[in-house]
DNA sequence: CCCGCATGTCATTCCGGGTTGACATCCTCG
DNA sequence: CGAGGATGTCAACCCGGAATGACATGCGGG
């Protein structure tokens, strides 16, 4: 575990509680991307963070909770505002178009949100935190007639291309690609647009 | 349990290990579209399948051996080549504008092949299965020009929209349920068309 | 009719992993 | 410098749920 190393030899030596929680946050966020909710372990993620499991619990009252705070911090809805709403459909579609792991630091908290869509148990927080903190903003966004059913739509496109390039990090090629970088943005243009 | 209670009376008083193999397995596909794999109770899965825990055990060996029973029973051959091509964007929409509870017999295999992406153990099966339960099948089904583009989309639409519905069952009403209805249908539909 | 296998049940064991509370160590501030 | 709170550790606890083996019961053949 690279990564794992990383994160607990970055952490100083000093006692600092605001430099563990990011460490403990951090490594959560990884478990869970990784192997979802039932699948990561608290004693693994304090190993990784370099820390006792009984301190996670300290800090986030439980497993449930440090799941909500990593949810919670993947999800950044500030940037939203900031799409280019002339060249969205084509900058996704491109994204789309290739591979995921070009993308890796993006992907790992996608894969994360995926994860957790797919688990009964953490469904309802996700489906929250979406709402607060992603569909409220897009419906800002996007603005015009019938927001509601855009905005729902457009999600659900997105996370559609999401799911198939998680799955399947196999992009297309040649002229196959060309068409579907066309016919995505297409797609998705127009949900912004009207 | 309405389901449950039914597949255990269908269940012949007779001792036959063919049905009550069936009616295990039957029960299990449901739980585990419904709970996912770690969610998925061995012993309310016999409850359901009116039999006790232990005979699981003997019948799949294990839980393991239970899941990819399930799994694999769901990849069968399904009616994709059946569906109607100048209703399918109508018919999927507004399937997907409806309460998902409401169609679990449509849904449930679908489901149940996403919530496998949750468990590392069946992610690989469920790469498998999604190509050959949906690509294959849909690429032969669309056929016309620049079909891998095409699939690739219509498939990623079709699973951008299911997981929509698992994070959140609440479908949309009045005249915004109307519009979400017309514009999925016709991006489904114009992916199919050409 | 009854022996023997197949089918099904019950109670128990076992184990992983989250949680908890007592204890140790460090930092800070008066 | 020395309380006392904050930070961190350790060992035990507890619980759910899968696995196991001994036991019961129905079924079919000789």
């Amino acid at each position: 575990m690279t990564s794992a190393a990383a994160l607990a030899a970055d952490r100083p030596r000093k006692r600092d509680a605001e430099a563990t929680r990011a460490a403990i946050l951090g490594a959560a966020k990884l478990h869970f991307a990784k192997s979802g909710y039932d699948g990561a372990f608290l004693r693994d993620i304090a190993a990784d963070a370099g820390v006792d499991a009984a301190l996670v619990n300290r800090y986030f009252g439980g497993k449930e909770g440090l799941f909500a705070a990593a949810l919670k911090d993947s999800i950044a809805p500030d940037r939203i505002a900031q799409w280019d709403r002339a060249t969205f459909g084509r900058e996704v579609a491109t994204m789309m178009a290739g591979h995921a792991h070009a993308q890796v630091d993006r992907m790992h908290s996608f894969q994360f949100l995926l994860r957790a869509a797919t688990n009964p148990l953490t469904a309802p927080l996700l489906n929250q935190a979406v709402q607060e903190r992603f569909m409220g903003p897009i419906r800002a966004w996007i603005g015009g007639d019938h927001v509601e059913a855009r905005a729902r739509l457009l999600a659900s496109v997105f996370i559609g291309l999401l799911v198939e390039r998680l799955i399947r990090d196999e992009p297309l090629t040649g002229q196959e690609r060309d068409i579907f970088i066309e016919r995505t943005a297409a797609m998705l243009q127009s949900l912004v647009d009207h």
